[in-house]
DNA sequence: ATCTAGTTTAGAATAATTCTAACCTGTTGA
DNA sequence: TCAACAGGTTAGAATTATTCTAAACTAGAT
């Protein structure tokens, strides 16, 4: 499907900026990125677009659900006087965390670590809203 | 135990602005909290410490394991094209994220949502180094 | 072709966190 | 006990990600 109609769908004015972008980032492939390092695949295009345009059009995309934004609870960074492996339920309403122990969460089918790594820890968040 | 020998077991010179805070957070309860948070606690109980001294005791604390930092996939806004219900391996080398598929994971033992919330999506991230 | 509402932009503003450099204070060893 | 110094604290500057502002621009409807 083309861009111009991508972007139709969800009534987005289909400007040039927003078409670069969409034509970059919505090739049907999975990508992670941020807003500078598409700033810069943009430039090695030989295009040019602000960075306040670039996130501009993302939260846009993000909110028509073109695209998604990864978890971060937020700004700020949050302490845990709990040092233990743990994981949390985040009240979306408030931001609120609250601690989940361990053994309340098992898995019955648990994916492959890559080759060549190990585990590290698993983080489990249930977002929870009233 | 007491504030003074747990920051000599770490090899933390108890001074007075980490004897206060350690009083505060350190008292067994599991408590989260931001540096801007224990602040405020901190002035209301009559006493004044700079924010960057906050920053620099709770970082000196999370490094000697008295504290643990909750996961934020670094300081940027990271953008997802796979717009579906999915989780993450987070290289903790590189910081690369990686997705994974739902059907990747399945509970065998799932918590209970608190009374009057609803379940809003559940995001496991799985840490990999190599 | 014109109008208008929605977009883009540069640069200022904001906010969280770290850095700097000067001052201060536990701890050690005489 | 106390001087010396390594390590800690601080105010304020610096940094970084992101949003805001206000002016200039443009897609699309008429």
């Amino acid at each position: 499907m083309d861009v111009l109609k991508k972007l139709r769908d969800v009534k987005l004015r289909p400007t040039k900026q927003r078409i670069l972008l969409a034509n970059l980032i919505l090739d049907g492939k999975n990508k992670h990125f941020t807003a500078e390092t598409i700033q810069k695949e943009v430039s090695t295009k030989g295009h040019n677009i602000s960075l306040a345009t670039i996130y501009n059009c993302l939260n846009k995309f993000v909110n028509v659900g073109l695209l998604k934004q990864i978890d971060q609870q937020g700004e700020v960074t949050i302490f845990d006087t709990n040092v233990s492996h743990h994981h949390h339920f985040l009240n979306q309403n408030t931001g609120e965390l609250t601690d989940i122990e361990p053994n309340e969460i098992t898995f019955s089918k648990f994916p492959k670590i890559p080759r060549g790594f190990q585990n590290d820890g698993v983080e489990v968040l249930i977002k929870i809203r009233d």
